[in-house]
DNA sequence: AAAAAGTTGAGAATCTTTCTCATAATCGTA
DNA sequence: TACGATTATGAGAAAGATTCTCAACTTTTT
C-alpha cells in the first residue's frame, strides 16, 4: 500500500494518483512518458486528463516518488523511484532502456565536482547506441 | 575560414550560416540556445529568422560542426564542435556551464556498453548542482 | 547571364507541458 | 454520517520550443 507514500507527501489519496502509481508499478518497461501513462489508463477504462497526469507526476517527483528523465526526443520520461540510483542506456533502434550502476563512475563524478568547487546535487548519464541483439537481422 | 566546413558539408555558403557560426565562435559562454543566437544576431543588426536558426543549427549538427545538448529546462543548447569531447557541469543558480573530461568515466562507459552487448554511439553526462564560489554570500 | 539547385523569412502548425477555473472529491471533525 | 475547509480534477486555453510550408531570393553551375 503506498497510500502512505502519498499521505507522507501531504497529498490526498485520490483515484487518479493511485491509478498513476499503479501504472508505473506494473509497466514492464519501467520508463513511461506522460502520454504512455495516459494511453494505458484509457485502455483500462480510466479517463484521467493529461493535465492531471502531468500535474501528478510533477508532485510525485517533488515528493521523491518518481524520477523524471530527459532522453533525446523531447518528451520527458518518468519512472518509479525504487530507492536505488542508476543510469540509463537507450537503444536508438527499439527505444529499449536498460539500467546500470557503476560505482567507479559515481565516485569519479564526486571527485570531479569536488575539484571544481561544485556542490553536486544530481546528475544524468545516458548512453545512446544500439543493443547488438536488437540488431535488424535481415535474414532471408 | 570555415566556408570550407560548409562546402564540405554540402551546404551553400550563405550569410545566415556564416553569421551563426561567427556568433558561436565569439560567444564566451560557448553554450547558446537558438534564442540566444537569435537575440545576439538582432543586437548586431542581423535580422535572421528564428526558423532559419533552428534549421541551420540542425544542419550544422548533422555536419558535425555543432553539438546539441539537452540540459534540464526544455530549451536545447548548442555549442561549436571543437573536436574534443567533453561533458558538462551546470550551476542551477547562475546557469554557468563548465566543461570537463575524465578518461576513467569514458573508459568505464565503453566497458559497461560492451558488457551489455551495446554498440555505444554517444552519451550525455551532465552534473547538476552549484558552484560554491557562485554561492549567494548574503553577507551584511 | 540564365538555369538549376538550394536557402530564407514569416507565419502557420505541431508538440509537449503548464495554466485557468468551475466542478468535484477528500479528510478531519462534530 | 454529515459539514466545511481544503485540495484535486478535467477540459480547454495558453504557453514555450521547434518544425513545416511556400513564395521570394541567393548561391552555384553551366
Ligand atoms: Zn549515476
Ligand atoms: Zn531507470
Ligand atoms: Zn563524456
Ligand atoms: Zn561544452
Amino acid at each position: 500500500m503506498e497510500t502512505q507514500d502519498l499521505k507522507k507527501a501531504g497529498l490526498k489519496v485520490t483515484h487518479p494518483r493511485m491509478k498513476i502509481l499503479e501504472i508505473l508499478e506494473r509497466a514492464p518497461e519501467h520508463h513511461l512518458t506522460a502520454e504512455d501513462i495516459y494511453r494505458k489508463l484509457l485502455e483500462e477504462g480510466e479517463q484521467i486528463g493529461l493535465a492531471t497526469i502531468y500535474r501528478v507526476l510533477t508532485q510525485f517527483e517533488a515528493a521523491g516518488l518518481v524520477n523524471r528523465l530527459h532522453f533525446e526526443g523531447g518528451q520527458a520520461v518518468f519512472e518509479l523511484d525504487r530507492g536505488t540510483h542508476h543510469d540509463h542506456m537507450v537503444c536508438s533502434r527499439t527505444g529499449r532502456v536498460v539500467e546500470f550502476y557503476d560505482e567507479v563512475i559515481e565516485q569519479r563524478q564526486r571527485e570531479i565536482a569536488k575539484a571544481h568547487g561544485f556542490r553536486l546535487r544530481d546528475h544524468s548519464l545516458i548512453l545512446y547506441g544500439e543493443f547488438i541483439e536488437d540488431e535488424d537481422t535481415s535474414s532471408s
